[in-house]
Formats: C-alpha cells, sequence, structure tokens
DNA sequence: ATCTAGTTTATAATCTTTCTAAAGTGAAAA
DNA sequence: TTTTCACTTTAGAAAGATTATAAACTAGAT
C-alpha cells in the first residue's frame, strides 16, 4: 500500500492524517504479508524506526481507532496481551507458542464439513479455528 | 461427583483437602453439566452460597492449583478476563457475548474436512474451535 | 492569520492477576 | 494426644496491561 493511498485511507475512516496515525499506518499497511503485533511490541519496532518517539498512548489510542475503522482486526490469543492482526479478512491462525507467533490460514485452506446449529434462537456470527503448534 | 470423591480428587492430586478447598471443588465438580467461570464470577457465587467468605487470593490459589492438576482447563475468551472450564476433555465453544457465556461443543459434534499442514518442522498440538453467535 | 474541534501526551487511575510475608492448619511423627 | 512443620490461607502490596484525564498542540476550515 502506497502512502498516497494510506491518507485516503485515513481520511475516509474521518481520521485525521496526523504525523503520528501516517506513521503509524505506514509501519502497519505499507507491507504484502500480514503483520500480528501487540500495542508492546509495535510500540519497540516503532521506537527502532523513527526518529522521534511516539507516546504509548497515542499507539493504543491509533490501534483503536484503527480497528474501529476496520483496519485491523483483534486475534485473541492465550495470555495477558491482546494481540492486533493487518488481516481483516476472515481467517484462521496457526499459534506458536514457542515464539509466541500468529500464521494466518486462509479461510478456504479449513473445511468444516460437520457443525452443530446454534442454540434457542441464536445465529452463528463466524467460526474462528485456531491451530495450536508444537515441536 | 460425590463429596468422597472431591476428597479423592484431591489427595490424588497431592492438594490437602482443606476447608476452602472442598468447599470450591464441591461448588465446582459437584454438578452434571459443563461449568464455565471466571474467577470473578466465582468468588461472587462462592460469597453468595457459603456462610464464610474465602480470600480472593485463595480462589486464585485453589483455581491454578485445580488448572495444575489437570481438574480444569482455560478457555480463551475475548476480553480482559481469563475463563475456566470444568470440562477438560477436548472440546469446542459458542460463544455468546451478548451474555458473555459459553456453551460446550462435543469434539465429535465438530468435523474438519481440510486442514493445513503445520508450518516448518511443527506439529499441530490441538484444533480449538470457537463459533461466536449472533441474535 | 485566526479559530476550533480533534489529537497527542504525560501521567494518573483502573482492572485483573500475582507476589509477599505473616498467621493459621492438616496430618505425620513422637 | 501433643508436638511439629510443611503446606495453606489471607490481607494487602505490587505488577502489568489498558484506559481515563486534562493540558498542550495542530490540522484544516473560515
Ligand atoms: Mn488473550
Ligand atoms: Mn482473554
Ligand atoms: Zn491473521
Ligand atoms: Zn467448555
Amino acid at each position: 500500500m502506497k502512502k498516497i493511498d494510506i491518507l485516503k485511507k485515513l481520511r475516509s475512516s474521518g481520521l485525521r492524517p496526523t504525523k503520528q496515525r501516517v506513521e503509524i499506518a505506514t509501519f502497519l499497511f505499507e507491507r504484502e504479508k500480514t503483520f500480528h503485533f501487540t500495542v508492546e511490541s509495535l510500540n519497540k519496532l516503532l521506537t527502532k524506526k523513527l526518529a522521534s518517539k511516539i507516546a504509548l498512548a497515542t499507539i493504543y489510542n491509533t490501534v483503536h481507532a484503527f480497528k474501529t475503522a476496520g483496519h485491523l482486526s483483534e486475534v485473541e490469543v492465550r495470555g495477558s496481551k491482546t494481540y492486533f492482526d493487518t488481516n481483516v479478512s476472515n481467517h484462521h491462525h496457526f499459534y506458536d507458542s514457542e515464539t509466541s507467533e500468529l500464521i494466518d490460514i486462509n479461510a478456504k485452506d479449513i473445511i468444516i464439513q460437520k457443525i452443530p446449529k446454534a442454540p434457542n434462537g441464536k445465529k452463528i456470527k463466524n467460526v474462528e479455528v485456531f491451530i495450536n503448534l508444537k515441536n
């Protein structure tokens, strides 16, 4: 994703393209592959990459704003920290607890043959498959 | 599960059957159906049920001891609190975010037809299916 | 250039969970 | 039974992640 598109992405979500948001968005979205991160890991990487440091509160604010805008999704992973994902399409994950690393699985690469009916008047919103890895 | 079995369960895991442990174990395991809970919800229910209150630290200690002994499992649910489960067999869950309620799905009731290979020298430890519900 | 609502920031506050260390207790040994 | 001591409970402190606060800053409209 190019810088011009990043500005569009921000503006179209009603987010002013501030210096901090553009830097964070560039870091997150100017890459080909999915990026999984926690606020802590993102903060470390941004600190390493950027000359001027961004306040931790701003990183939290920005990540939440991006999530609300639909530019990031949240992945539930065992542990205390919240994981975010630049892949906002429906997909699944491998999880390597040795390295705390998430790996995407395309939705088409998992086919579920049999699934129970949703209980009492409820419907199925989505199905998440989480595959834990070992050595 | 009967009280005598609860004492056996504790002793066989190397846990002294103290007053608090027996009360918590009785509350958790003397029921037919699976029970899903957080430490907070368990604490509230125990406070309501018991005459003498158990310290929050003891509830944390006990729940972890039971988990380590294999009498409880942990379920990863979106949100800040940790969920525990009296069903320690391999199974899946529905999750109703309206009520924050987990519902068990028997492992046999979900059949996965196609699954990707584990990456680079890793193996699959287990597969967790999490079905989010809506109205 | 001015203005203002939106944004950033340092810091405090909150919330869940874990740690600490002192007091209490189960059960083995005497 | 009494003694003993490792294990357990407990209140409160501490930790760690996240959110709230409010003052300073700024993008972009006028
Ligand atoms: Mn988590
Ligand atoms: Mn969670
Ligand atoms: Zn992903
Ligand atoms: Zn369950």
